[in-house]
DNA sequence: CTGTTAGCGCGTTCAC
DNA sequence: GTGAACGCGCTAACAG
């Protein structure tokens, strides 16, 4: 029952244990006959060989870490279906490491990156600091980063800025002049890269060509949840002077502000335009329009990328900039009465 | 840059490999003295063992394979994230093995219960053959099933007789006699253990003991999908003496069934009661009546079971049910009118 | 208590 | 082309 070794293969085909290693490894310096012999006690003696063992001979790990906050979300399952159909592909294996506090972060950021535990790693969602990708740096592991940003890493990023600015640029063209925004808090950041910066640059971009003034009543920040948007919706559409549209920084929170509006009485798309971002099953389900992210590709993408620099020496950053989609349904339309 | 090895910490610290390879592996039988050495001889090289190298000598692998159909389904993510959740706690990693097609299972049930590989296996909603488990047991690598059964494996099961009946019952102590049941397929399986079967049989037995006759007109079976459920739902509702209620395997048909409701114009609850299965995120959301699985404590009770057999020479088959629960919401009522 | 040594299973030189 | 020997980093068994 002992597992039966490489040695175990040389002995029964009568050859060397480098022989049995090369024919293993594709080598072509192996004669015919031999590689014909080799692989028949191979497959008589039901040979594999240790992965372990491969790996500590070799130097690598074959495996690839992947740190991503919540892997519960949606959003993070679609990246992660992403990764695994390109990892599945290849001969490294893939671990989940699932962040769902600020020690676990801080716990994974200081012990994961290392050579002897993974190849290469890919973070989502988490932005790490400058110390942080110094110490990465000096792990020589290779990083990237999927929907964060750092100078100094490989990253896919979606192109929020112009997210925004399609989905505020789609209620203006609806006929909108009056249009709320109902935002992600905005924290400071080190880096200028954070999606809800560059969604509410979108945002203001697309007014500011349209000629529209800002209205800075319009414009909300709060908790990423639906409660939270829901009771900031109706903040804004109590005002004097409601706004006849609603950008949400993401799905949830859009269907936040249809709860509001279903409260208060505000027909939708008739009295109220919303659109979200994301486009989460639940988005389709429940019609509403949105900025679609290829959540799906971005894990593709990050995948690749980590493939590719796994083999160069000295991988310079790079940058994959994913672009959106405005997703039309049914929750926005022209102002009316 | 080389890492640091066991030998740099020993010359380091002026003692022997061994002596360094007690204190991290915590044996008592090392001096406070030579421990406080070593350990700051750890601190000063930032030494990390080598979990290969470790896995090597010491021939298990510390890592846990799942495979998974279809990850990416709530119902899947919940449940690992159940496993997640005790793992994480253990020294052992854990890698998903996700399979979407015949071939991806076929190679994985092949492949992976390797020793060389895995030290334990988990396998959720995928019941293997006889064949496949003379194999897994000829491997030696301790297996458990979540959501699937075979007398000769470790398993934690949902008692789906049970759920099937309390959703019956719901119904029938609403007062409904004419109740709908819309299924998955019902697949002829060499064990009669699959949760199809079983929700059936609990319907049937709720029926039976409130003395009603089964009507064979009310019961359909079709793809686990929305779209086919909405059908199915359209023929039953067609009939000249429709059900006043249905019964969905799960939550995604009992969606099927309120859509094709909504479209031929018939009220729910008032006109029909609709009860599903699992109680998934958007159950909660669409307000929907259905029956809960702990698809989370199935998670951690398969891996914490996982955890116990793997110390175990020859861990005996064991099986852990769990139980549902009601959960009553919106779309559920007495028949009226 | 602690240093030394022999594997764990494989890839890889090096001579043959 | 191919076999033998060494090393990957660590644990465990054995002396001392």
């Amino acid at each position: 029952m002992a597992s039966v070794t490489i040695r175990d293969v040389a002995k029964k085909a009568g050859v060397g244990v480098g022989t049995v290693s090369r024919v293993i490894n594709q080598s072509p310096s192996v004669s015919l006959a031999t590689r014909e012999k080799v692989l028949s006690a191979i497959a008589e003696l039901k040979y594999t060989p240790s992965p372990i063992a491969r790996r500590l001979s070799l130097g690598k790990t074959m495996t690839i870490g992947v740190i991503t906050p919540f892997f519960t979300r949606s959003s993070y399952i679609e990246r992660l279906r992403g990764v695994e159909s390109v990892l599945s592909q290849s001969e490294y294996d893939f671990i989940i490491y699932n962040v769902e506090t600020v020690e676990r972060r801080d716990k994974y950021f200081r012990e994961i990156p290392r050579r002897e535990r993974i190849d290469g790693l890919m973070i989502m969602s988490l932005p790490p600091t400058d110390e942080d990708t110094w110490r990465f740096a000096e792990s020589e592991v290779p990083t990237v980063l999927v929907d964060a940003a750092h100078p100094s890493l490989s990253r896919v990023v979606i192109d929020d800025v112009d997210g925004g600015y399609k989905a505020a640029m789609h209620l203006i063209e609806l006929g909108h002049r009056k249009i709320g925004y109902i935002s992600d808090y905005m924290k400071d950041s080190p880096f200028h890269f954070t999606p809800v910066q560059e969604r509410y640059q979108g945002y203001r971009n697309a007014l500011a060509d349209a000629g529209i003034e800002y209205n800075s009543d319009y414009y909300k920040q709060g908790e990423l949840n639906e409660q939270e948007a829901q009771r900031l919706a109706k903040e804004v559409l109590s005002l004097p002077d409601p706004p006849t549209a609603i950008f949400a920084y993401s799905d949830t929170q859009a269907f936040g502000v249809l709860r509001a509006a279903q409260e208060m009485g505000v027909e939708v798309p008739e009295k109220l335009s919303v659109i979200g971002y994301d486009d989460i099953e639940l988005a389709e389900y429940l019609q509403l329009t949105t900025i679609r992210q290829s959540l799906y590709q971005s894990g593709v993408r990050g995948a690749q990328l980590l493939l590719e620099q796994l083999d160069e020496p000295f991988p310079e950053p790079k940058e994959i900039l994913l672009t959106t989609k405005l997703v039309v349904r049914s929750t926005t339309a022209p102002p009316c009465c």
